[in-house]
DNA sequence: AGCAAACTAGATCAAACGTTCTATTCTTGT
DNA sequence: ACAAGAATAGAACGTTTGATCTAGTTTGCT
């Protein structure tokens, strides 16, 4: 169905208010906001769009335009815990992930969700992945899990340390080898009883 | 704020209403909805809800109730038009992007897609742009504009040729340089005439 | 030009809806 | 038990808002 500029304009105007407001116009809205000369020319142009379904109307209901994008589903809000291999604050008791403080939010799509038992954000902080593509300011999901498997790259705690970090695993032995992906870092090889590794990278996200 | 057994109810009626809705209740509907006795007891309520920070009321406008800390949103299902810079079946129209077919959706949080009028997804295929860390495999999400700026990520295509890439945008006079971020690869100038810019990238997203 | 369909204008009506007022009942502390 | 604040009830009022009707204007087609 192709759209006249009003209809187009319409559309525009229903998406940014609602965004804009939390909740849908009035038709007079649209008819101010788009300049439309008459409620009427707005109901005319409503009915047209809702039978071409670019939005549902609920008759006799105010504000009762919904406009129908693609399919839905949920966004969960997950706390970013970053900067990961920045100092954190120092710590003496094992640290367990899910107690860190945040105070920012990322939203992260149901499907990538579900398929974790438990998830957490960071944002990277440094290029110490920076072969693995993975660079400053990325924001990354960690599947809190202890199935860790030789080459995933893993948020590790060193108990020697004060920070948490980004970088792949290998088991060698009683050993663990924490390898950087960055020519100029070397690995860190510990053992095991000296690191804890809380999660693995499973997502990630960047925005420009 | 310690909310009571009502008030919960009716943040949570709210919430679940707004979603399946698309719009917010009605001071009525929120009275229905919880078996309260009155409007005046929900708007009582919806006094201190608002006064505690839990949600903005728009005084003389019908459902005008957004919560302000909504833990769950939207994830909208974007198209994904992949692989970029593989050969696409040849085309002699010029492409529209937003017709090409595509059977794979991904999801994507409503709050990225929310700054950008029109999107869509693209799976990103081979190394050209590995110095910009953006990995074979990994999904773009491409926000169809004219607004392009040098040096931003664009999906262009050379009417000369028959695929979409994946370039770093300069212009340069008359001319446009399309640049790959892979020391193996040299730019591409071409006239402007000779190329359209389909959209820019706005996010990445990779799964592990 | 002539006609039909698409579109626009403005007014009006009834229902939806937020607000407010007064009165009553329930809690809680002393 | 008593007072004071918190919460509830019900009604009434006025604005907002969707729907509708009639009439006029524009557009596209032959």
């Amino acid at each position: 169905m192709p759209l006249t500029d009003k209809q187009q304009l319409m559309m525009d105007f229903i998406e940014t208010y609602t965004i804009d407001r939390g909740f849908p116009p009035t038709i007079r809205d649209i008819q101010e906001g788009c300049k439309i000369s008459s409620t009427s020319v707005v109901d005319y142009n409503l009915r047209i769009l809702e039978r071409g379904g670019l939005l549902k109307r609920s008759r006799e209901i105010s504000r009762g335009i919904e406009l129908t994008r693609r399919k839905r589903s949920d966004s969960i809000q997950v706390p970013v815990l970053g900067p990961i291999s920045a100092g954190n604050p120092l710590m003496v008791a094992p640290i367990d992930i899910r107690t860190l403080d945040s105070d920012d939010h990322v939203a992260v799509p149901e499907e990538i969700i579900n398929q974790h038992r438990e998830i957490v954000a960071f944002n990277v902080k440094g290029q110490s992945m920076i072969n693995a593509h993975i660079d400053d300011g990325d924001v990354v999901i960690l599947s809190l899990t202890r199935e860790i498997a030789d080459g995933d790259i893993v948020a590790a705690w060193l108990k020697t340390d004060d920070e948490i970090t980004l970088k792949r695993y290998f088991k060698e032995g009683d050993q663990i080898r924490l390898q950087p992906e960055n020519d100029e870092m070397e690995p860190i090889i510990v053992n095991a009883a000296d690191v804890e590794i809380h999660g693995k990278v499973v997502y990630l996200m960047r925005g420009y």
